[in-house]
DNA sequence: CGGCATCCGTGACGATACTG
DNA sequence: CAGTATCGTCACGGATGCCG
């Protein structure tokens, strides 16, 4: 029931699709993380760190923690030393990157207010 | 340097069509605003901070004018007693609205596998 | 190399009161 | 009704140091 047109009276954003897929994704860093997957996976500790500019470890290893938790990303380690991890997309994350792709491609077209010279 | 294929090294986020659409929508209510918008426009302050829960007058305001100022959204002020102020999404809004639309759809979709239990 | 522990700064956000 | 002003809080992220 109650399939008749939404009235913002009672309408809520909590518990959309929409609140859902932006708390995976919240923080500075998150996305870029993502993106940096996308392109290069698989990535190492370090390697993301550098792509990633100013983030420090703390941060970077807080954000994988939790998008591993999310299940976005895998975490592949190798007991060896010195030690090696790689970090990758999973099924999920690919699923999401198609989506975020296109936020990437809209913000390339519309920041030509401020054209980027390479 | 040719046009090889990118490498990690000297690969950096910030300047991507990625980070200018994620400087749009950050915050805790920037997508919830424009969410609001795309379904029941033109929408009054009042109207809005009751959609939105718990947000205050000054978080509220200052969102708006931030995506005010980003061009995403419109502004009608209608100088009468008691004033009267409606928000509606700009064409640029609504651009940037269709791509957001399928992240609530993706979320929708992969948030059943894996609800967390409260 | 890939972390974790600790301390600390900042800025987003909340609560309340007030104004045109 | 639609804000502004002021104060307080707290999560996010930065800096540094240590460890397996």
């Amino acid at each position: 029931m109650s399939d008749q047109a939404p009235s913002i009276a009672d309408a809520q954003f909590e518990g959309t699709g929409y609140s859902y897929t932006m708390s995976l994704i919240r923080g500075k860093y998150k996305m870029a993380i993502l993106y940096c997957l996308m392109e290069f996976q698989p990535v190492r500790f370090n390697e993301m760190r550098r792509y990633l500019g100013r983030i420090t470890d703390k941060t970077l290893s807080a954000n994988l923690k939790e998008l591993e938790a999310d299940g976005l990303i895998a975490r592949q380690e190798y007991p060896q030393i010195p030690p090696k991890v790689e970090y990758s997309l999973t099924e999920l994350g690919e699923s999401l990157m198609e989506v975020l792709d296109q936020l990437c491609t809209w913000g390339e077209t519309h920041m030509s207010g401020s054209v980027v010279a390479p």
